[in-house]
RNA sequence: GCGGCUGUAGCUCAGUGGUAGAGCCCUCGGUUGUGGUCCGAGUUGCCGCGGGUUCGAUCCCCGUCAGUCGCCCCA
């Protein structure tokens, strides 16, 4: 007897039964949609790429996975190739490399899985998808779409109907040139803390901003108090600068931000909210950056972020290609609504109506009427069917078990006496077969 | 990468130093062409893996692997 390989699931590496994956091909499309709907085009690139692309960043914290043949020789030369982390530095390398061909301002979006070798968690996966728009221009990039992204982004969040949540933005000039203002050079290391403050609270921020960084009190609660700013509206402008510090940069920044939220607010109702403490980790954003949370879970993690590059193919081509860009976590997003049990019902089966059989002699019969269902010739409204023909002539018992459990709201029995109509069950309401029916073919 | 917790049937879990149980699920049945309920019957386990203590370990000890939570980081 061989031996069985007891099977089970690879931590981070999700997989979900038929009834959520068909909610989540429903998701996929209504996020397609709208994203197309705003005249972004459809890129896909490989899951690999040279791992010197990859790393060409520098700092490399992503965990990435290298792949390697299994029979490669000992001392065999062969390129190195990792599976992408995200979907922006293929991005970046697509359109370097395909410049030519590009009409710019380049808008694409791109769904794709993802892979980094991280320790899974909940919300937290090795392996996940990606659904990123961005857009890029050659040396300036209208401030527009710093606005138009997000706004994509937030229509598709409430069209996906995953409750409340909240996209806060912010533009990294303003704490740079805060920063400097204050005399401190290096502001990244203070954008690590900051970005801390709403889970660590504002005095253990202030702990680290003097022990880590050796901050002077003064600085220290300049900074606490600048972070704590929020508003829905250009409001935090005046906040900001009542804090009695000026700096050039700063000023840049102000400005841009309460132009992107004026203009989002006139794009989407809702869900926004400027908010000092987004500072982001990732040291290639160099202006506005956007971070979304659920309302009742902030802790969960960003279901949805992003922000403006000032230059990010400059690795891969010597022309200055500045982008805006914005991407939900869509298997953190999506396994967060599932876990909750807020996924709406899905099916175990795309099929619309089961044909059932009493006898094989009907079976020819069912394969017939299956294919003008199936064509859209048999209804009225000449919608096409999913159709299944249940495979064999056993107790009706079974195959109406059958349909439901899969279910498959039709079932089609064949007529009594050939040529004589054939009877149609509604599964979720017998008595309403007819009603069913009308509301089916649409008339 | 660092720290806490947990590994028993497909799933959720109980249990005892003498090689194991419940519920759910699943399969079949309750006769002839209308599912979900109910009733009956049945299948299922290297008690994560390796070593140690012991006459004997699923239970105690060590290691290991896996899972999970927190930190870091991020979608």
């Amino acid at each position: 007897m061989s031996q069985i390989i007891k099977p089970k699931s690879i931590s981070g590496f999700p997989e979900w039964l038929p009834a959520e994956r068909y909610i989540e091909l429903k998701w996929f499309d209504t996020i397609r949609e709208i994203f197309e709907s705003y005249g972004f085009c459809s890129i896909e690139t490989p899951s690999v790429e040279a791992l010197e692309v990859l790393t060409a960043k520098g700092e490399v914290d992503k965990e990435i996975y290298v792949i390697e043949r299994l029979h490669k020789e000992d001392g065999e030369k062969e390129a190195r190739l990792a599976l992408h982390f995200d979907q922006t530095v293929p991005m970046a390398r697509y359109v370097a490399q395909n410049f030519n061909e590009l009409k710019f301002p380049f808008k694409r979006y791109q769904m794709q899985r993802v892979w980094r070798g991280e320790r899974p968690q909940a919300g937290r996966f090795r392996e996940f998808y990606q659904c990123d728009i961005d857009v890029i221009n050659v040396d300036n990039l209208p401030l527009y779409f710093d606005a138009e992204c997000p706004a994509i982004m937030v229509e598709i969040l409430q069209k996906l109907d995953i409750g409340s949540f909240k996209m806060q933005l912010n533009n990294r000039k303003i704490l740079a040139g805060f920063c400097q203002a204050l005399g401190i050079d290096d502001f990244v290391p203070v954008t690590r803390i900051v970005d801390k403050l709403e889970k660590i609270g504002a005095d253990n921020v202030k702990k680290q901003l003097l022990t880590e960084l050796s901050l002077s009190d003064a600085q220290a609660n300049q900074i606490l108090s600048f972070a704590s700013i929020k508003s829905s509206d250009d409001g935090f402008a005046k906040a900001v600068r009542d804090l009695g510090v000026s700096h050039p940069t700063l000023d840049e920044g102000i400005d841009e931000l309460v132009f992107v939220i004026n203009t989002l607010n006139n794009l989407v109702k809702g869900n926004f909210e400027v908010d000092m403490s987004i500072v982001r980790g990732l040291d290639y954003y160099t202006g506005t950056v956007y971070e979304t949370r659920f309302t009742d879970a902030p802790s969960y993690g960003s279901i949805c972020s992003g922000g403006r590059y000032e230059d990010l193919a400059g690795n891969y081509i010597n022309k200055k290609l500045p982008g805006v860009g914005i991407s939900i976590g869509f298997s953190r997003l999506f396994d967060y609504i599932r876990a909750q049990g807020k996924l709406p019902k899905g099916r175990q089966s795309p099929a619309d109506m089961l044909i059932v059989l009493f006898d094989e002699s009907q079976r020819l019969w069912a394969i017939d009427l299956a294919k003008q269902l199936r064509n859209g010739e048999f209804l009225a409204a000449g919608r096409k069917m999913n159709v299944e023909i249940y495979h064999s002539a056993t107790k009706l018992k079974k195959q109406l078990s059958y349909a439901s459990e899969k279910g498959i709201p039709y079932v089609v029995f064949p007529p009594a006496d050939p040529g004589g109509m054939p009877e149609l069950k509604f599964m979720d309401d017998p008595d309403r077969a007819q009603e069913a029916l009308t509301k089916l073919t649409g008339f």
